[in-house]
DNA sequence: AAAATTTAGATTGCGCACAATTAAATTGTA
DNA sequence: TACAATTTAATTGTGCGCAATCTAAATTTT
């Protein structure tokens, strides 16, 4: 145990404490705007995905968010309780459930439109350097989910 | 809306979510790890304190973890159950419960030596690379948390 | 067509995460 | 000494997040 080796388990140098906390930063910060429009982050995201793309199944959400039905199906009901979005069985295949705005979950999003720019204020990081670190963070948790030695590895095939 | 416009709602442009979604996916990794230890990732991160700096109090601990206490009383009260430490009253000040680690609590820090290895070894990110990282969320986090302009400045004092 | 398999979604159970409230102990002050 | 203000934990209630399990519908195999 020299002065010259480093703590493997020291809390302030672990990546993941510093993802892990970041996201509750956000979550705090997003809290107070996102109340102001009765939604929370994760039924926030939902929208952003469907405002890109209505009609979504439960699957092709989870799928974009990287959420399991367990969280989704509530979720979503939630909204649907809340008048945002109405849910309706595929009649091509009845065991898909496809998620449509309502009017009023349309209307959001000019209300969040201000968001993005109250973070990119807070923060002041510059666009270049936002990006750069959003890039690295898509890298790392590829590589955190492409399991044990990437299985069927991306070089040869 | 010209074609250079970029639609400042795009989840795939937003760091919230490359956050959001690199903590699943930390998450994740840890899961099998830790469960051989019968830990959570929460839990984890309170023995990464505690191992550090053993006695501390419910307050002390959610300051450094950056959680409140409706977090960390149910959280460490599950510990103590598994046999993993033990609360006590301070005599000095009967508000303050501290944490004391018991010997199993101590033992399982070889057992968790081996994991940060794995995550160096998975996402084979060089360290100048993680510790970059590391930093610029660590001040995205003071940001945000700095609150609306910055109330008291770090600048001068 | 009937049986086996696959897929989509819902359900259950557990553990965070945090706001809001409450209770108890300590400190500050008249 | 009293008593108001502050500090520390605990409690309650809501909403994720995910593993495991279940049901129903669709697809594939035989």
């Amino acid at each position: 145990m020299s002065d010259t080796e480093i703590d493997p388990l020291r809390l302030d140098r672990m990546l993941c404490f510093a993802i892990y906390a970041a996201g509750h930063a956000f979550n705090r910060f997003y809290k107070p705007r996102l109340d102001a429009l009765g939604l929370t982050y994760p039924q926030y995201l939902v929208l952003l995905v469907l405002w890109e793309q209505d009609g979504l199944s439960i699957k092709m959400l989870g799928e974009r968010l990287i959420l399991d039905s367990g969280t989704i199906t509530p979720l979503v009901k939630r909204m649907e309780t809340r008048g945002l979005m109405r849910r309706e069985r595929d009649h091509e295949d009845e065991r898909v459930v496809r998620v449509y705005l309502t009017e009023e979950g349309r209307a959001l999003r000019q209300r969040a439109l201000s968001i993005p720019l109250e973070v990119a204020g807070a923060t002041d990081f510059d666009l270049d350097a936002i990006d750069q670190l959003r890039m690295a963070l898509e890298q790392l948790r590829e590589k955190l989910d492409a399991g044990p030695d990437d299985i069927a590895g991306p070089g040869e095939r």
